[in-house]
DNA sequence: ATTTAATTTAACCAGATGGTCAAAAGTACT
DNA sequence: AGTACTTTTGACCATCTGGTTAAATTAAAT
């Protein structure tokens, strides 16, 4: 076993007991078990599990404020475009990883410092997009909106049926996964339609 | 002390441990402390952490369930003041209980069955809204849109910019809460003017 | 082959955690 | 006042948990 092996393993390993049980839920002894190692390599690793769960943290946070926000400055499409093609990308990257928003939300919702000084350093700069936002409204392409609303409006659209899959299971379909399923992979479409349909400008 | 009282305090302990921690950050210890009694009392009034927990779980779960629904029935109100109606309940009981869902989402992300039960037995049947949407599409004065996902988005856009409100602070205003809370503010009238813009038929 | 450094392990440890128990304190009833 | 029942407590326990240490194994360098 060489180091670079290891690592991968245990991060692997961890990855999937943080994410799947939280910082509190997860058990240094279960991701040693997966990562096929002993407890004490895993503090040789990592110091601690506090460290161990700042590298994790901080990899899933970096999966979701994805190069896909470039998707603004493209020059080739048109505003309506880059919000189909951005609600596609994430709803994609959303599907492969459903559990890391939940993940992000949860760890962050007692804004441990540590954590905090994560996001601070990663979180993307919405600016060009909130001035391209307002750009559009002046020319009047798009009603009059604000840029953040309507930011947290895709964002919510696009991430709470994911973050929030149980329940909406149950509630909407009594609990039949398949169905719900079909729902979200018709929100592909659905979701920038919808936005579409609201923020366009009736007149033109 | 008088055993209501006791009880009481117990459950309102819990209530905030088990909320703010989750259950598996929630120490039975700090409960006790916030009650002001003894640990084995804890474990006296209700036998194990597992059943205080399934206590709170129900009452945080009857929350958001609520005879709000009912705004659904009324006949003195058309489809659109139902929407403004619910969104803007929804969005006051939100801001009462700011931490109650993601802390549902959370517990039930594992889908543990004693959990998925709750839900079950608690959820509330949503079908005459359904029909109420499908009507009002037959009728054409919303356009075609599947009952579920206006659902979703309704719910999407109220609950998220809440649970997620630590990251969507920091994204959307640097960490200033202020900033956020006023945008919050804002929505009771944005989310439902941006749902009936988008679903509004164009040609009546 | 021998030394040196890196990797891995088994055995332990201290503190925390959920939970129990027998006795004490309180309450209600006679 | 005495009995019976409920409520409350302090002391205690078994287990789990993150973390440590010293020794063993393996790999690299000379």
């Amino acid at each position: 076993m060489n180091k670079t092996n290891t690592e991968e393993n245990i991060i692997q390993a961890a990855e999937y007991e943080f994410i799947e049980r939280g910082f509190e839920g997860a058990r240094m002894q279960a991701i040693a078990d997966k990562a096929g190692i002993n407890k004490a390599l895993l503090h040789y690793y990592f110091r601690s599990k506090q460290k161990l769960f700042e590298v994790i943290f901080k990899n899933a946070f970096k999966l979701f404020i994805p190069r896909i926000l470039n998707v603004f400055e493209r020059e080739d499409i048109n505003f309506f475009e880059k919000i189909e093609a951005f609600v596609e990308n994430y709803l994609n990257i959303l599907a492969k990883h459903p559990h890391i928003p939940g993940f992000i939300i949860h760890e962050l919702a007692n804004n441990p410092s540590s954590i905090v000084k994560i996001v601070q350093e990663i979180a993307p700069d919405l600016s060009p997009i909130k001035q391209q936002i307002e750009a559009e409204v002046s020319k009047g392409t798009i009603r009059n909106i604000r840029s953040e609303h309507l930011i947290l409006n895709v964002l919510s659209m696009s991430i709470f049926p994911i973050v929030a899959s149980p329940i909406a299971t149950m509630i909407l379909f009594n609990g039949d996964k398949k169905q719900y399923a079909t729902l979200l992979s018709e929100r592909k479409n659905h979701v920038s339609d919808f936005i579409i349909q609201s923020i366009k400008n009736p007149n033109l």
